[in-house]
DNA sequence: GTCTATAGAGAGATAGAC
DNA sequence: GTCTATCTCTCTATAGAC
């Protein structure tokens, strides 16, 4: 019964410690601190720094590469109603997680071959996927990687810029919060531009 | 003399080893290694671990945020030209140290009160530089941040995933660099699609 | 399950010989 | 300026009492 508890309580002080310092600047000390529990508790549940960091990078991985695919591969909707559905979700996502994609990208950099096996987007064949068919309709000219790239770009850089922009002494960023919260219905309008667009 | 050339090896090391590794995964040792010097050198040149890495990092920022203040007040070009101005600085001076934006973001979060006060965009008067202005003239209806979001996102973001990317089991990233280089004739024309939207 | 105590490795930094 | 040697501290992890 207690064991549950600090398990979990453990678990949930990692989350916060990994995300906010990283892997090399946490200490299992840090944990059993946030957590209020001792140290040697943290070995107990989870045997070792490296452990208890690939659940939370799981976790993590999951939540930002994992949570996008079944809007791809959904043949039910068209682009459209794609990018929307994706720009909204992730938008909500990560306003409650703000520094996911930057934890998890900055750690996947210092150790590629440690995460790549675990790699959400892996199982799928990204190609073949409806919404990259359906792009490939619509701009036969274009490869699909650069419609990805605006697409996310455009979606996920305001969290990874937002703590700058937050320190920056000019007023072009306040607020940044509600304007990535504006950002919802806009990308879906610029991204129609985009597609639009002569070149294709 | 060697003593110019031993400071510069170490500072040339320190630069390789925190790029790659980032800060608190980074030893002195690892420095002194691929410098080929003694460990005992990298205190004497340069006194700490933090030292030297702010040296680095002050450097780092002004590659990245100090390059494009000249092209923002520039008051001679269109704003067109400026951003395919900004673009191709941005892709050609990241493409050569690739690792650079995913750098400095992730430094500064882990240690934003560190690092805000030599943040080079302090400088200037963000809402009254030349590219914003022109700016607000051409969409007086929207927010300039969506405008610096959606251009730096498009820039810089297919470097921060860009590690990602080249993992992936899929083909849509297959050869990201060139992709990128694309980009620099197609963000302008996608750029002029998204101001020209009917929502301005 | 939880605690104290500590082993053992590794870190940053420096003293002092040359 | 450069070396060896080492101090001191902190880290992960575990042994063993309760």
């Amino acid at each position: 019964m207690t064991e549950i508890l600090t398990e979990e309580k453990i678990k949930e002080a990692a989350r916060i410690v990994f995300m906010e310092k990283g892997y090399a600047a946490t200490g299992m000390r840090d944990i059993a601190a946030k957590a209020g529990v001792n140290l040697s508790l943290v070995n107990y549940y989870f045997r070792s720094k490296r452990n208890i960091f690939n659940l939370i990078m799981t976790e993590k991985m999951q939540k930002i590469f994992g949570s996008i695919i079944p809007y791809m591969i959904d043949e039910t909707t068209s682009l459209e109603e794609k990018i929307k559905n994706i720009s909204t979700m992730y938008i909500n996502t990560i306003s409650e997680d703000p520094n996911l994609p930057l934890f998890v990208f900055s750690e996947i950099q210092k150790n590629p071959e440690e995460f790549a096996f675990l790699f959400p987007l892996k199982q799928i064949n990204f190609m073949e996927t409806s919404i990259i068919k359906q792009f490939k309709t619509r701009c036969p000219e274009i490869n699909p990687a650069h419609f990805m790239l605006n697409f996310l770009g455009m979606t996920i850089f305001p969290f990874i810029a937002a703590h700058l922009f937050s320190n920056m002494q000019t007023h072009i960023f306040d607020n940044i919060l509600s304007v990535i919260e504006e950002r919802k219905t806009l990308i879906p309008l610029w991204m129609n531009q985009i597609l639009d667009s002569p070149i294709n």
